[in-house]
Parts: structure tokens; C-alpha cells; sequence
DNA sequence: TCCCAGGAAGGCT
DNA sequence: AGCCTTCATGGG
């Protein structure tokens, strides 16, 4: 268990905020909280009185969840040099005070944007969570005993024949999916390097050329699977924003390392606050 | 029944 | 470089 005290940060906020389809409320034992699931790992956390527990080893903390969570970046920072004359940006992150962009499982996140576009949350959420009971592992949280399921591992859904892809429910995305996966396998989409060298325009690049991956996928894998903050993806939801508030542009330059932030904000404002 | 959903591909101009 | 149509599926 590592118990802490963290500003800025509400789970809650987190889970509802459209950026992780596998975080969701739960309780262990009768202790209310959220049950996150990345990759093949598992966590569960709550947070009291101001307090958040993340039930892990310190260990586990350190190596995975601390940068999972971004705990290491001061979003009151970003939240002052929003423009103050901005007031629905501004009413955007107040109301989204506690989002954090997370960094999650690669792999996962290419998976789970490919299969959204198109689509809906809860409807996304529904797809990836059968593929994890149908083609995942089974496995039970050392913490708490949860069961939970592992995401599928590339070579799980590169096997997956047209029949399964059909039930899966995937719809025109099965190809992509499948596709995408079986590159990952034998190795012609890199991992090591989309993590380990690439600076943010060159991975859009890379991540463009694949199947299924345009200018809006490839943003959300840059910001959500590896932590470039200065992409802003541009969905139906923020396009309806910006034509709405901010006469069809919208002033990007002014968030130039943080932008990814500020458009979780805005994305997160209009969908749960359905004020655009 | 039509419209929409964290869009992208393929074809056309 | 931009526009247009099509692409499965389910929920409102």
C-alpha cells in the first residue's frame, strides 16, 4: 500500500474523462474505489479526506504507476498560464481540476483508438473489455483479489480469425485491428523505438503510415500511450468547440508544451458538462 | 427511421 | 491540397 498526498489529482476526474476505457468504479471489500487495468497490470486506488491510496508496493509505484499518473508534472502551472481572458477554457479547467493524462500501455492505447474512431465511449469501452474476457488472461490483483483480465497480447489478436473478429462486434475496424496487431508481432511496427526515440512529429509520421492511424488516432497514442503533451487531437467533440467558441481556430500556440492538457480539459468539459 | 459516435480510406477534382 | 462517399455497429 503507498498512501500519499497529491494536489491536483481526483480519480474520479480521471475515469470519466474519456482518455482510459478501463478504469472503472468498483469496491474491495465494502472500500469504495477504481479498478484500473493496463496492459497486463492491475491496480486498484481510492481516495479520502484528501488522501489517495494506491493499494501496490512501493516498488510498483516507482517502476510503473508514479509515471502512469503523470505525478510528476505541476498541473496547477498549466492551469495559471491558461489566458485569463480565455473564459470558457478557463471554465474547461476548473471543472477538470484533477485530470491527469496518463501514460498508458502502448500497445493497449493503439488498440482501443483505433477500435474508437467512429464509435462511442460506452460502445468502446464494451468492445475492449470483451476482447480482454475473450482474449486476455485471467489473472487475480495481488493486493486485493481481484480477478480481472490482462489485454490481449498482439499475438492473441493476430490469431483471431474473421469470425471472432466478426463477434467481437468490431465493425469495419476488425482489418485494422487485426492488421496492426500481426505488424507488432513480427516486428515491422517498433515499439522500442516509437518509445525511446522518436520526437513528436516523426511518430506522427510513423504512426500515419500504418493502417486504420490518421491525424486524430495518432494524436491520441502520441498523448495517451506516450506522453507527448504538445499534441492536440482534434475529435468531433473539440471540432464542435471550436467552431463554436473560437470562430473555427483554435489558439494552439498559446499552450505550446502542455496543449495535450488543455484539449483533455476542453474534451472532458464538453462531453461530461454536454455544454458546447 | 434517421442520426450520431474521441475518423479514416479511397476516389475524385 | 481539399471535398465526397463509404465503411459496421449499436444506442438515442
Amino acid at each position: 500500500m503507498v498512501e500519499a498526498t497529491i494536489k491536483n489529482f481526483d480519480l474520479k476526474q480521471i475515469a470519466e474523462s474519456g482518455q482510459i476505457f478501463r478504469m472503472k468504479e468498483t469496491t474491495f471489500g465494502t472500500t469504495p474505489g477504481y479498478f484500473i487495468g493496463s496492459g497486463s497490470r492491475s491496480l486498484f486506488a481510492r481516495q479520502e479526506d484528501g488522501q489517495t491510496f494506491f493499494y501496490c508496493t512501493g516498488e510498483e509505484m516507482k517502476e510503473y504507476w508514479f509515471e502512469f499518473f503523470d505525478l510528476d508534472l505541476d498541473y496547477e502551472f498549466i492551469a495559471k498560464s491558461i489566458d485569463p481572458e480565455d473564459f470558457y477554457l478557463k471554465h474547461a479547467a476548473a471543472a477538470g481540476e484533477g485530470i491527469r493524462i496518463l501514460k498508458q500501455d502502448l500497445f493497449e492505447v493503439c488498440i482501443s483508438f483505433l477500435i474508437s474512431q467512429n464509435n462511442n465511449i460506452p460502445r468502446i469501452k464494451k468492445t475492449i473489455y470483451y476482447l480482454c474476457e475473450h482474449y486476455g488472461r485471467e489473472e487475480i490483483n495481488a493486493e486485493t483479489g481481484i480477478r480481472f483480465y490482462t489485454f490481449p497480447t498482439p499475438e492473441a489478436l493476430a490469431r483471431l480469425d474473421d469470425t471472432e473478429l466478426k463477434a467481437a462486434g468490431l465493425g469495419y475496424r476488425a482489418r485494422y485491428i487485426s492488421e496492426f496487431a500481426k505488424n507488432v508481432e513480427n516486428e515491422r511496427i517498433n515499439f522500442f523505438d516509437l518509445e525511446n526515440y522518436y520526437a513528436p512529429d516523426l511518430t506522427h509520421r510513423y504512426l500515419t503510415a500504418i493502417l486504420g492511424i490518421g491525424d486524430k488516432v495518432a494524436n491520441c497514442i502520441q498523448l495517451f500511450g506516450l506522453h507527448q503533451l504538445t499534441v492536440f487531437p482534434i475529435d468531433t467533440w473539440i471540432n464542435k468547440i471550436i467552431d463554436t467558441y473560437y470562430g473555427g481556430r483554435f489558439p494552439i500556440e498559446k499552450y505550446g508544451l502542455y496543449a495535450g492538457v488543455i484539449q483533455q480539459y476542453l474534451f472532458n468539459y464538453a462531453v461530461n458538462r454536454k455544454e458546447v
